[in-house]
DNA sequence: CGTGACGTTGATATGATTCAACTTGAGTGG
DNA sequence: CCACTCAAGTTGAATCATATCAACGTCACG
């Protein structure tokens, strides 16, 4: 048994952009280059205010929630960030760029400002780094939907099954899972939050999806113990078009 | 008392797109002229299928849904679509392109694949129409995040409140309302398929609403007694960033 | 005079929230 | 090493919101 070799992170967030089309090795460095500029945001501070400043990022390392959050508290989640995800870099292209971001747990972010100046250019040899970037943000697009859908017509197990499903092929895109067991950095209050559910419903529905044998959570990481059975709960990709 | 003299249906369209950014009167002159390419869809056919072709169409009156089904039927109405919103003109840029439309009432619409030709080359002269279009459709992104809002974190009255804010908004700016009184042509089967409510709640939701003098509702038209309170109960606008 | 779509109503069941108490585990400072 | 604290998670009981089922009303239309 060897020690865990610790890969950087923005080999995780070059990973992530492949998992929409192959970069050129030309892109990849551009990518390693800028990387140097980084700041750390700490769990449960903002990092971005829509409106505030033109800026840019792109996520290294870590975990962010895009939400709201009406004037008597009550708050809801639009969406997860993982490594890879950006902020501002596609021209005001996105709904989501008007939303409060807040860090989940410590992030690691580039500036990539630098890295927007380069795309707006349109040079062909960074066409397929724009291209992964902006499937990304399609991605996370089409996701809104997958929410809506959950948070209208969907019971809390249903829910909960669809949302783990979706951060199945998340963070195995991104290289980060083992298996069917990733990393799930959220606390319930959070889950519940991003669910439209009451936290104390959440844990319940957690209770039974334990108690029927579907997952195993421990220290930040979840087991998806039979995929098949919570993708057929979750009806995960079974819509009409 | 003079009768009514009923606009042709270009021109609500065109007063839709002004509500963004004023045209020139070229472009309304463009409008007019290939707005004779129409099609009309009967209420209950589906007039967009995603992937199906490629196409490109302008509502210039009746509405329509994009929505999504469950295998096991359960639906989820994503948005509406009044006259002025569009479809499949702007280089698949959202992901409510993917979705499939119906329309709710019988629909006239407009081909709009020459007038996607012509932006897509964009001519100076048609830039005011293109970011008419291009407003337009990011309000209708940026509406998927009031609906998730609404169904994760409202209860059924400050939905339905909600909801009816928004389409005064909309239907004012067609200037299809008379003051705060607009069609709302929506059986209520279909506002709780977008509520995420069942069928009957919606029923006793609205009947509260009508009991509290909020609304009045009659022959496909609605109109708001309290807007102040509607405004208030939904929290309309009124979330952080 | 049927028939069908839409709306309304009451009774009942279920799902989800609320409140309050309690547990657990990971720091932290004495 | 212990006692303390704090955040996160868990549990039960009561309550509330919403769904479901089934029946009935109403209106438009052929």
């Amino acid at each position: 048994m060897r020690p865990t070799l610790k890969a950087p992170s923005e080999a995780v967030a070059i990973r992530v952009l492949e998992s929409v089309c192959t970069l050129t090795e030309e892109e990849r460095a551009l990518i390693r280059r800028l990387s140097v500029f980084r700041e750390t945001i700490q769990a449960g501070r903002p990092f971005w205010r829509p409106g505030q400043s033109v800026g840019a990022k792109i996520i290294l390392s870590g975990w962010a929630a895009r939400q709201r959050t009406l004037p008597d508290g009550r708050r809801q989640i639009f969406g997860f960030l993982l490594p890879g995800d950006s902020i501002g870099l596609l021209g005001g292209s996105s709904p989501l760029d008007e939303v409060s971001t807040v860090a989940l747990t410590r992030v690691e972010c580039m500036d990539a400002l630098m890295l927007r100046e380069i795309l707006a250019v349109g040079d062909v040899r960074h066409a397929r780094l724009a291209e992964s970037l902006k499937g990304l943000r399609r991605q996370e697009d089409a996701g809104l939907l997958d929410h809506i859908m959950r948070l209208g017509r969907q019971s809390a197990l249903e829910r909960t099954a669809h949302l783990f499903m979706e951060m199945r092929q998340r963070t195995r895109a991104a290289g980060l899972s083992e298996g069917d067991r990733f990393p799930l950095p959220l606390t319930q209050e959070v889950l519940s939050d991003a669910l439209g559910l009451s936290i104390v419903h959440l844990n319940r529905t957690l209770q039974q999806m334990k108690r029927d044998a579907l997952i195993e959570m421990r220290a930040g990481w979840i087991t998806l113990l039979d995929v098949g059975c919570l993708k057929n709960l979750a009806d995960y990709g079974q819509h009409d078009y």
